[in-house]
Order: C-alpha cells, then sequence, then structure tokens
DNA sequence: GTCTATATCTGGATAGAC
DNA sequence: GTCTATCCAGATATAGAC
C-alpha cells in the first residue's frame, strides 16, 4: 500500500487530503469549501492542511489536477461517445464544475496557480483529443477536410461553455448538444 | 439631455456611473476593482456610489446589463457574422470578459444577482439567434435539416466557452472557430 | 507533521450628519 | 443624494510549541 522510499508516506498522506476534498467540495459545493471546512472533513487543522498545500488557491488547484486523471483520458478513446460519457458523469458532481469554472476565471490572472494549470489543460486536452480524431479519420470514420486542431480546441471549449451554462440552468442537456454538434462534424 | 419627469435625473446619473464603471473594469480589469476603486473612478464615495446600486454584485450586474444592450442586437443580424465581430471587439476589452466569467462562475448560486441575469442572458440570446437562424433557412442560406434552437445554444455556448480559454490563452483565435463551426454547419 | 493561537487585512455594509 | 466614519465578518497566512 504505502510507497516505499523517500517521501512516500507524504504523497500518500497529500493523495488522501485530495481525496477528502474532492469529495467535500462534490458534497458541499465550491461556496461553502472554506480552508476551515476543508480541513475538518480531512480531519485536520487549517494550518496541518496547508502545510501540504501552502495556500488555498494551490490546494484547489492540486483537486482539479486530481479530477482530470480520470477524465483526460477520455479524450484518447477513439469515440468521442467516451468524453461525451463523462461531461454526463460530470453533471452529477456540480460541485466540482462550479470549482472549475471559479478557477477558470481566476486563471486569468497570470500569477494566479490555476493559471498554468489551464493553460496545460487546453494543451494536454486539445492534444490528445486532436490525436484522437486523427485516428478516427484513418479509421474512415471522419471526412478528409476536416482541420483536427481546430475541431478538438472548438469541442473542448464547447464543453466548457455547455458546463457553465448547465450549472446555472440544469435544464440544458450538454450530452445532446455535444453529440449534435460531433453529428453535424462527420456528416450524418 | 436630462429626462423630464420623476426619477430622470437619477436614473440619468446611474447611467453616468454605469460607463464610468465600464471603463474602470475595461482599464483595470475585474480584479483589481473594488466598490472603492469604483467609487474613485466616477467621483463619489463609497457609500454615495453603493446608494444607487445596494450592493457590490448588483452594481457588476447592472455593468453586465449595459454592455449587453449593444451586443445582443447583433444576435438578430441575417448573419453570424455581425456577432462574429462583437466577439472579435470584445477582445479589445478583457477586462469586461474577466468580469463576465466571474459572475458566469457566481451565478451558480441561485441566490446570487448574476443567476437570473444570466438565466435571462441565455434566454434572449438564444432565442434572438435562433430565430435569425429560421430567417436565414428561410432564405435558403440554411440547410432545412438543422435545428435552429440547438444550433443557436451551441454557438452561444461554444461563443462563451472560446471566451473563458481565450482570456487564458491569448493566442486562441476565437473569431475564426467561429467561423469554422458556421461554415461547417451551413455545409460549405 | 500537526496543532493552537494569532496577526492581519481586505473589503463590503451601515449609521447618521449635512 | 452624498459624505464621513465606523463596524464587522470572514479568511488566509504565519509563528512557534509539541
Amino acid at each position: 500500500m504505502a510507497k516505499r522510499g523517500p517521501y512516500g508516506k507524504g504523497i500518500e498522506r497529500r493523495e488522501q487530503i485530495l481525496e477528502a476534498a474532492l469529495r467535500t467540495i462534490a458534497e458541499r459545493g465550491f461556496l461553502a469549501t472554506s480552508v476551515a471546512e476543508l480541513a475538518e472533513a480531512v480531519g485536520l487543522s487549517q494550518g496541518g492542511l496547508l502545510h501540504y498545500f501552502g495556500t488555498k488557491e494551490e490546494l484547489f488547484v492540486a483537486v482539479l489536477r486530481k479530477r482530470d486523471e480520470a477524465d483526460m483520458v477520455a479524450l484518447r478513446a477513439p469515440d468521442p461517445a467516451a468524453y461525451i460519457a463523462v461531461i454526463r458523469r460530470n453533471a452529477q458532481v456540480p460541485g466540482l464544475i462550479e470549482l472549475f469554472t471559479h478557477m477558470q476565471a481566476a486563471a486569468a490572472d497570470p500569477r494566479h496557480p490555476a493559471h498554468a494549470y489551464m493553460k496545460e489543460r487546453y494543451r494536454r486536452g486539445t492534444a490528445a483529443f486532436s490525436q484522437s480524431l486523427r485516428d478516427m479519420r484513418e479509421a474512415g470514420a471522419l471526412p478528409a477536410h476536416i482541420d483536427a486542431d481546430a475541431a478538438a480546441t472548438t469541442f473542448f471549449a464547447l464543453s466548457d461553455g455547455l458546463q457553465s451554462r448547465w450549472l446555472i440552468d440544469p435544464s440544458l442537456d450538454m450530452a445532446a448538444h455535444l453529440e449534435l454538434v460531433w453529428r453535424n462534424l462527420i456528416g450524418a
């Protein structure tokens, strides 16, 4: 279980904290979540918690990174349905989308920790999905004239935009709109 | 100049304040803008300013409403190029996009003043653009099988998503991606 | 590594005079 | 309508003991 070697225990504890934070934010939402709140949820004092992450913002970014671990692999699937499924699953945890939206807004400031994270996420996510699109094209599942990079960027930005809106108006069917765009793209 | 009748002067003053706030946020960005900051910019004390809007959040929402006055008409143009031009123009004032993004995040809370504003904006914006699409279809500029409502929602969400991302990574060409989607939609 | 306690700070809201 | 002055709440960050 516990990793061997130096820092093993510290890293493990960090993971535990992130998982607890993930749960707490998912349950109570982003707005209701202060550092003190999180500390209590993980069974630590505020000082103890901040020992691991330095600042609140760093902590929140780490939470987002953790969530991405699962989401990002879906972008390399040989079918956008996998990513659409992720979006659909995310709709079960509005608290995390809320967190994401707030961090995205804060990331406009280049000095904010979320800034580097978001840029990296865009780069990585678009690259992965773009590669998947090229694979599909080779497999004959995508018209030859489609620009994979542009389509990937668009699809990614659209899913972000839909999520922000869905948070405010949950009657929006995100998955349906993504599927529509996809079908339109492949000319079906 | 001054409106006649009761409340005329108050409404006028309100407009002046909003215009000054619009300029200030455009210049200094959202993050650097506190109520005290805005008050100074319009030549009022903090108390004097809050007399007109009650709270900071209400003030910010009023600023967004004011900006929308200009933007929304473009959605009724007989060509999405008009709206794309608005997006392109907005890229000149990142401070206002920053404001929008933060308000969009805050609007997830139903009690926040931005919540009602955003819902209304989505409704109105999508309805307007959807109507434009139907007009285009009648004019033969849009394939018959396109669902106007869904396309409008998609286009709107995409432009929001692109703006959020652009704020973090200004190398993104928002207009180019919107044009690409549009061309793909009409099958060109 | 973790806790307690505290330093500070920022900023928004409010009361009441003019 | 507008100003001055004050209040207050809420958080984070830090210092230093254990």
